[in-house]
DNA sequence: GTGTTTGTTATCAA
DNA sequence: CTTGATAACAAACA
């Protein structure tokens, strides 16, 4: 479940190993991955480059590069949803996705298996690399785009970002200060703050010390100072800590981030509370598995 | 077979 | 128009 910090992870590491790299070839295993003509999708990108990689809330941009005659850059989104995978590898060159067979199949490791599963596409670079796209529950997906287009989907549908000075107390206050929705669906929501999942609203909570089933608007200002200090405390060490693997998540290397051990109440329910050891709390709320402690969050 | 997992959008209601 | 609530999507696992 690549939330901010994970998506964050992947965008860094990628920007050391793509950059500048001159695109040989594009596979799509499977025609829904692309949200454009696969056919457009594959000879657009072929022998282009990917000029700068960007992240608004969950969504990696890769910049594309432009050629003299054309009068905007075009960008290849890639949304992770929930089971996505981004992983570059610089030799294994000859992974051919989930469709092949037979005696190539039967050369592959434990590993290279588990890595190609569920592979949707493949970006081969000139010189050596290539960038997997595995997606076992296909809600991801890739999508050229334009410029203005880009800048519509931005605007449209992105609130501030933690860590961001875009994200303040006012802007806090103004967004919930006449809703009766419930903070935890508030939190989810990607038009108000951009990035937050499931996992880091949970524990962001915990650390405000606010109830996820409590409305919007009965959160008092002193409150909001907590939740927003928190938001972003949380989201700051789990980039630090390279994200959290819950089942699905690797970076573009393929391993596991380092927040799960660090997580107070996600996925802890009936266990106690690290902070006065009654037990952690699991409803339902938002359609979402909730977590938390009924006696320290009011 | 049943319930559960979640990021996002569609849909419907008010 | 906004807001809210819920189903739907998709695949795997216990």
């Amino acid at each position: 479940m690549p939330e901010l910090p994970e998506v964050e992870t992947i965008r860094r590491d990628l920007e050391k190993v793509i950059l500048g790299k001159k695109i040989k070839s594009v596979i799509l295993f499977d025609s829904k991955t692309a949200r454009n003509k696969a056919a457009f999708f594959i000879n657009f990108l072929t022998n282009r480059q990917v000029v700068s990689i960007s992240r608004r809330g969950k969504l990696l941009i890769f910049e594309i590069n432009k050629k003299k005659e054309e009068n905007e850059s075009m960008y290849l989104l890639v949304h992770l949803k929930m089971t996505g995978q981004l992983i570059f590898s610089s030799n294994k060159e000859y992974l051919l996705g989930g469709h092949s067979s037979g005696d190539e199949a039967l050369k592959r490791s434990d590993e290279d298996r588990m890595l190609v599963r569920h592979t949707r596409s493949v970006i081969k670079f000139s010189g050596g690399g290539t960038l997997f796209f595995n997606d076992m529950r296909r809600f991801g997906y890739l999508q050229l785009v334009t410029k203005s287009d880009l800048e519509k989907i931005k605007k449209n549908n992105y609130g501030p970002e933690p860590l961001t000075e875009e994200l303040t107390i006012d802007y806090l206050v103004n967004i919930l200060k006449n809703r009766s929705t419930n903070i935890k669906a508030l939190l989810l929501n990607q038009k108000l703050i951009a990035g937050l999942g499931n996992i880091y609203v949970d524990e962001a909570l915990f650390l405000a010390k606010i109830k996820p089933s409590r409305s919007g608007k009965s959160i008092k200002r002193k409150e909001l100072d907590k939740l927003l200090i928190a938001i972003n405390e949380i989201i700051a060490s789990a980039i630090k800590n390279r994200g959290t693997t819950f089942n699905n998540y690797v970076d573009s290397s393929g391993r596991k981030g380092n927040f799960l051990s660090l997580l107070k109440v996600y996925s802890r329910g009936g266990e106690p509370c690290y902070k006065c050891k009654k037990p952690i709390k699991k409803i339902k709320l938002a359609g979402r598995g909730t977590h938390y402690c009924p006696n320290c969050q009011k």
